[in-house]
Parts: C-alpha cells; sequence; structure tokens
DNA sequence: CAAAAAATTTAGGCGAATCTAAATTATTTG
DNA sequence: CAAATAATTTAGATTCGCCTAAATTTTTTG
C-alpha cells in the first residue's frame, strides 16, 4: 500500500506539500531553492514520485501532491511538529533550536513510536510555534488566526502562532513574557509608528513595537 | 577533528567495537555475518575508515579501532541506550520492542540532544537490558556480574543484565515479577535438572529452570 | 610441507541521489 | 507574433554503499 521511501523522498514530498499550501502552484524552481538543491534533481526525484502515484506529473506541465502523496506528507508533518513539542516542553530546547533536530527525527520509520510518543505528550494540537499537529488520520484543527495587528480594541485573544523561529524574536517575547496560550487584548493604537499598548492576562500595560506586531498571529476566543 | 560520518559507517563502528568486546580478534567475515553483509563490502569500508584514521587497518593482515574509533564508538553506544531507556521508561515499550528503534534514532548528530536526552531521563548509568550507558566522556560503569548459576546460595544479588532480549524471555520474567533491578538470592540448587529455588524481595520462594537462570545476570552488592 | 580449504581483497557493476552543461519547451515582451 | 528570456528536462558524470565473481593471501591439514 504504502511504498517504501527514503529520506530524500520524504523532504521533497514535505516541501511540495508546504509549497502548494501557500501557492496552489508549485514549480520545479521552488522546490529545488527550498531543498538547496538543483532543477536538474528536481526533475529527476518527480520522475520516480510520479512513478510511485506519489504525484501526478507531466513534463513541462507541472505537478502536485496526489491523495497519497497529501496522506503521507501529512504524516510527515505529524512527526515532525510532534519531535518538536516533545524536544521544546520536554527536552527544555527554545523553539528556535529545534527545527534542524526535528528535521532528522522525522524520519525515523516506526508507527508505534509515533503513537506512543503522541500519548507520551498528552495529545497536543499545536506544536511550539502554534502550527496544527495533524492526528493519525491527517486531521487537524483549522486556526483562525489573524495577524495582531489587525485584532480589534479591547478583544480578548489568545496567541496562536509566530511569523518567524529567530532567536532575537524568541528572547524578545521571552523578555515580555509572551508565548503561545499567553491571552492579551490592545488597550490602545498609536497610528504614528504602529505600536500597540496592550495588556496580557492581569498584568500592567505595556508596549510593543509594530515590528513584534505583525510576528504575532492570535485568535479570537 | 571528528570527521563526518554517515549512518553506514557508525554501524560498522560500532560492530566492530561490540565484536572486539568479546573477543579481541575481530574478523571481516565477523563484521559481514553481524551487519547482513557480504565481506567485500566489508573490506571496501575499512579502506574508507582506514584512511579516516578510525581503524588501524593493513590488509590480509586484520583491524582494530584506533583511539579516535573508540570514541566515536562509545559515542553511539551512548546515544542507543539513552534512547532505549527514553523509549522503555518514557514511552511504555518493551525491552524486546526497542532495538531496531534505537538504532535509528543513535544516528539522530545532534550532540546537545544527547546532553539534554541525557539529563530528562535522569542520568541512567544502566539502560533497560542492564547494559551500562557511557557517559559524555566515555566511561561507563563496570559490571562485575556474574551469571546467576554461578551465585552462592543465600548470597543476596541484584539482577542487573539479561542474556537475550526475546519476547518470550519478558513474558517469563513479567510474569515472575524479575526484572532489572530486582533483588534475590538462590536458597536451594537442584543438581539433577539445574534447576533453582530462589525468593524475590520479601516474597515466597519459588523455582526457576536452568534455561531461565543462564539468561540472568547478577551483582553482588 | 605442499596441497586444499578458508578468508580476504580486487575488479567491475548497479541503484540512489546529486551535479554541470546542453537541449528542449514555455513564457514574456518589443 | 517572433525573438529573447526563463523554466524545465535530458545527457552524462560522480560518490556512496552494496553486490557477484574472480584473484590473492593466509591457514589448515593429510
Amino acid at each position: 500500500m504504502i511504498p517504501h521511501l527514503t529520506a530524500a523522498e520524504e523532504n521533497y514530498i514535505k516541501t511540495i506539500f508546504h509549497l502548494q499550501q501557500v501557492d496552489g502552484n508549485v514549480s520545479t524552481n521552488d522546490v529545488a531553492l527550498k531543498l538547496n538543491t538543483k532543477a536538474a534533481s528536481v526533475s529527476d526525484m518527480l520522475k520516480k514520485l510520479n512513478a510511485k502515484e506519489i504525484v501526478h506529473y507531466e513534463k513541462y506541465k507541472g505537478f502536485t501532491l496526489s491523495n497519497q502523496g497529501q496522506k503521507i506528507a501529512l504524516a510527515i508533518v505529524r512527526k515532525h511538529r510532534l519531535w518538536e513539542y516533545f524536544l521544546v516542553e520536554k527536552l527544555q530546547f527554545g523553539w528556535d533550536e529545534v527545527h534542524d533536530i526535528a528535521e532528522e527525527l522525522e524520519h525515523i520509520t516506526s508507527r508505534v513510536l509515533v503513537e506512543k510518543l503522541d500519548s507520551f505528550l498528552g495529545h497536543p494540537k499545536f506544536d511550539p510555534h502554534g502550527d496544527p499537529i495533524p492526528d493519525s488520520n491527517g486531521e487537524m484543527e483549522k486556526m483562525e488566526q489573524i495577524n495582531l495587528l489587525d485584532l480589534p480594541l479591547n478583544q480578548l485573544a489568545e496567541v496562536v502562532a509566530v511569523g518567524s523561529q529567530s532567536t532575537e524574536l524568541l528572547e524578545l517575547l521571552t523578555h515580555r513574557q509572551i508565548k503561545i496560550g499567553t491571552w492579551l487584548s490592545i488597550h490602545k493604537k498609536f497610528s504614528f509608528d504602529h505600536s500597540l499598548e496592550i495588556s496580557i492576562q492581569s498584568s500592567p500595560t505595556f508596549t510593543i513595537s509594530q515590528q513584534l506586531a505583525v510576528a504575532l498571529f492570535v485568535r479570537i476566543k
């Protein structure tokens, strides 16, 4: 049913999946760029994935993941995000340090391992960056998230994702005591510099810059 | 300093290390047998490992791990056993189920991951099979272990290792409530069939077969 | 100790994944 | 809309790890 896949094949599948998410159309060059490889290598791999019916592909005409391919992609994303959750919540990594390690861990093959890890972690729904973790059927929560800049005044909202994974952002958010799951509301918006006066939970209000606000995504209750 | 190693190279290093433990002399054929490969492939790999100064090798004359090679081997063994400990203690795997998964996990490269995992697990000294876990310097506890058949009568001793990792053995030990760390003593030895009457902790005495006894290794306080 | 057996290495080849350079097809634009 | 440009694919090579078959060296043994 599920063909055996090498780590390289899995990386292509995951990359195509993610590129499809942001813009339905994916090109050979896009994939090459993301994977730090050359367009010629992508062509080679597309032929292989086509033979395994993981992508629909006609040369020079483009390609998309098959249903089969989508399922595989979701399984890989599931593993990646569960491991990220493990690394941050159990091993005390910072969220900016876990991506590369999870990139390796996601290729461990045991299905039982994934399910036991999921149980051990308490079936988390979101990873440390606020991205949803697919369940074993590939279902995941849709996040109706909006940028903090678009949140109405005095509307209580929960931080659910961040726009980047840089160390600098993490440092600032840690200092401000903001993390995924923090509830906040905006008291005032200053149009001059687009800074915001906000309060989190029951603490005193403080001000955040426009640059910080664009990096935060929230969901209304 | 440490050359980059592929998973295949690491597997050869670990195998040579283990074979050296039991019998100082290791042959090309031994390695081929352990790795389910052919002698010709081992020769190929030996040339590569020799070029990287991981083994000392002269053709037709034999080979051994260099100091460098030993260090690498110990680092791999450390990772393997820490992951086994994690799988059994945290994810509730049976000890007979974890070997193959740990075989994959041991090739994850991050050094800081290993140290954080070690902390998270509480710096365990022995893995679920009773084998010692090297520390980050490659040091590990020597186990002065003897076979249960050689334990003197009425001498209290701790189960520290098992001779096989079969499901059948695990099933029996679970039923008998014996595991790594269990304290026991022998009350009587029957020379007819080499069965033993033993007691664990403060429970009533019971009898175990010779076959079971040879599979158990204990250490005297 | 010489011939047979066993162990080891070399030679040559294969599939996976990558690359560069050249060829082909699609797209853009004057 | 034809020529230039961009995107994509093919051709041919390379490295890694493995294979089989043949050659070589070591070890065993009659």
